[in-house]
DNA sequence: TGTACATCAGTGAACGCGCGTTCACTGATGTAC
DNA sequence: TGTACATCAGTGAACGCGCGTTCACTGATGTAC
């Protein structure tokens, strides 16, 4: 495998790896496809073999991303089981990892601003990763008091734009970022008072006393 | 004034709200300093009367926008007053609301890649904006039982991340958002419970019977 | 094993484009007398 | 009120650049006989 010389080998799947090398490095816009090309060694009028322009190259790094994403997610779900508070908790900590791990990837899925919809198996790669932090969030429903008990479609997308949240702000440079928290412990307990806020996870004292 | 013909009146300005348009439409990277001057009614030459380059007009947006921001911030916060609660719930309606209004300013802000220590009056004004969150989470913080207290600037970290996620989220139309919640019930929702879940806001009914 | 040939995966030159930026300029405005 | 002049805020042509994309091509690979 491997080879080099004239044919590259495996020349598809080293642009897409450039590609999110750029996308991570110069943001998503930044990303040009002559210069992921020259990185991959190779004249960006060969990308048109296996591509069909700049548009298709980002989509497919995003298609790889949420294929990770869901499997990830998956697994954390599966993991935690059988406890619905365990697997939520952990698909909530994996969000963050592959955010952490693929940032990439993350740039491509989420900042690209590429349409879930361009091809079908993204849609559906995209729906699978977040059918299971919905999933997650159902299950731990049936665990909260009726009466106070939110749409588990709430739920998850609370704990969604936390954990986006946590990823745009802290997890990156952005902003005035300079945040003295490291943000798995951020995201770890402010998921852990939304919790507790929904009357799971009694928290360590209950303040029993009040 | 807004005087027309050769002389503009007020191009400055005028380029200012154009490069907010187009931010705002294009994306933060999609602006482009030419048609910003187009828009405007002007040769891209005669930016340079008014601003260093692309870099400062986006900067001075930016800067505006966190004039804006940190104006709204403080107001909501002294509406507020005296109850920490209601300040603290009336600066993160302020946020989305912000972020609402003000989308090219929003993204400016935080999405244009800009350095907030670029110049020093911008790294004033985003302190003054999140000093106001910061310091309504301390005052938040006087009425949570010690124990389960924690420290205030994580609060207002975990607040600003959640409001951050559901506008990138929910409240522009980026991946799968297709969210059945309007924006501002989302945020709500998620800063009431995330606030019972530190032991302020009782809830409808506490759940006594537990 | 050796040759002929089809297929494949690259090259490299060229294109048109819009970009940010510069420059010498000129038309409009405002002020001094 | 009228004229001379400095200042200011635009023009428009030009630049070099890197981009995405196209095209006819050619070198390498693999297969049939």
């Amino acid at each position: 495998m491997a080879k080099r010389g004239y044919h590259h080998g495996n020349l598809r799947q080293a642009l897409v790896d450039t590609a999110l090398e750029l996308i991570e490095a110069r943001g998503p816009t930044g990303f040009t496809l002559s210069e992921a090309a020259k990185r991959a060694g190779v004249t960006p009028a060969a990308v048109y073999r296996h591509f069909q322009g700049r548009e298709d190259l980002i989509s497919e790094a995003a298609l790889q991303g949420y294929g990770i994403f869901a499997d990830l997610m998956e697994y954390a779900y599966e993991k935690g089981q059988p406890s619905a508070l365990a697997s939520f908790e952990a698909t909530g900590r994996a969000y963050l990892a592959f955010a952490r791990k693929y940032p990439g990837h993350y740039i491509a899925m989420f900042e690209s601003g590429i349409s879930i919809n361009s091809k079908p198996e993204l849609a559906l790669l995209a729906n699978r990763a977040m059918g299971v932090l919905e999933r997650a969030a159902i299950e731990l429903s049936r665990h909260i008091p009726a009466e106070k008990r939110p749409p588990a479609q709430m739920v998850s997308a609370h704990v969604w734009a936390m954990c986006h949240g946590v990823v745009e702000l802290f997890s990156r440079g952005s902003p005035g970022t300079h945040s003295p928290f490291a943000p798995d412990e951020l995201l770890e307990a402010g998921i852990g008072i939304y919790l507790r806020g929904l009357g799971l996870v009694p928290g360590d004292d209950e303040g029993a006393g009040s």
